[in-house]
DNA sequence: AGTTGGATGGTCT
DNA sequence: GACCATCCAACTG
């Protein structure tokens, strides 16, 4: 969740991939400790935050103890509270780019008016995006209740989900069994998955 | 409905 | 100089 001067942002996280530390070859972390990764090598619960392909963002969770590198990527959230504010924020971060299909104010908004609201945050970028995650928040505690960026424990008494695993999206030249290994892990059937994982893949 | 290529910049070889 | 833990518009059929 995500809690500033324009309100309350809240999603429910729906999809996401481990990453193992040193030894894994799709990891960050592989070249060992660098200014870019350091925050991975920090205390779990602690936000890991990298940029991609130049513009995008993407938000990690560190999982194992100092020193270990081994973190948690968001891949998708499915949108709870502040719906409108991650539309806007969603604006905001396509305004920032410059590409030029999205240098119109009025165009980008319409388009993102349209998005439905299970897809506002279907893609780790997406769910940087929609958080106003930035560089900025990397290192810092998400488990901090006084934290603008913050986990929060899942609903209690919700009915139980049903969780596939399969390969992680982009990680093809890793090599193997880094490549294959199912460290990807969705709720079964939620609509605001990054792209489908049927059971079995 | 599925494929392709461009945007964009830090990091590592 | 190459490579990306991506997204989306513009193609094809």
């Amino acid at each position: 969740m995500r809690e500033d001067g324009a309100g309350l942002r809240v999603g429910r996280i729906v999809e996401v991939e481990a990453y193992g530390g040193q030894e894994d070859r799709a990891s960050h972390a592989r070249p060992g400790r660098t200014r870019r990764n350091a925050s991975m090598f920090g205390p779990p619960g602690h936000a890991y935050v990298y940029r991609v392909y130049g513009m995008h963002r993407c938000l990690n969770v560190v999982t194992g103890p100092d020193g270990a590198a081994s973190a948690v990527l968001i891949r998708a959230v499915e949108p709870v509270v502040g719906i409108e504010l991650m539309r806007v924020a969603r604006l905001e971060r396509a305004l920032a780019s410059r590409r030029p299909d999205r240098l119109d104010p009025a165009a980008a908004g319409h388009r993102l008016a349209a998005i439905p609201v299970h897809r506002l945050a279907a893609g780790p970028a997406l769910v940087a995006a929609a958080l106003s995650v930035d560089l900025a928040d990397g290192g810092g505690d998400l488990l901090d209740p006084a934290r603008s960026l913050r986990l929060e424990p899942a609903l209690p008494a919700g009915p139980p989900v049903q969780v596939v695993v399969g390969r992680r999206v982009g990680v093809a030249s890793a090599g193997e069994p880094w490549a294959s290994v199912a460290w990807r892990f969705a709720v079964a059937g939620s609509p605001s998955l990054s792209k489908p994982l049927l059971p079995g893949s």
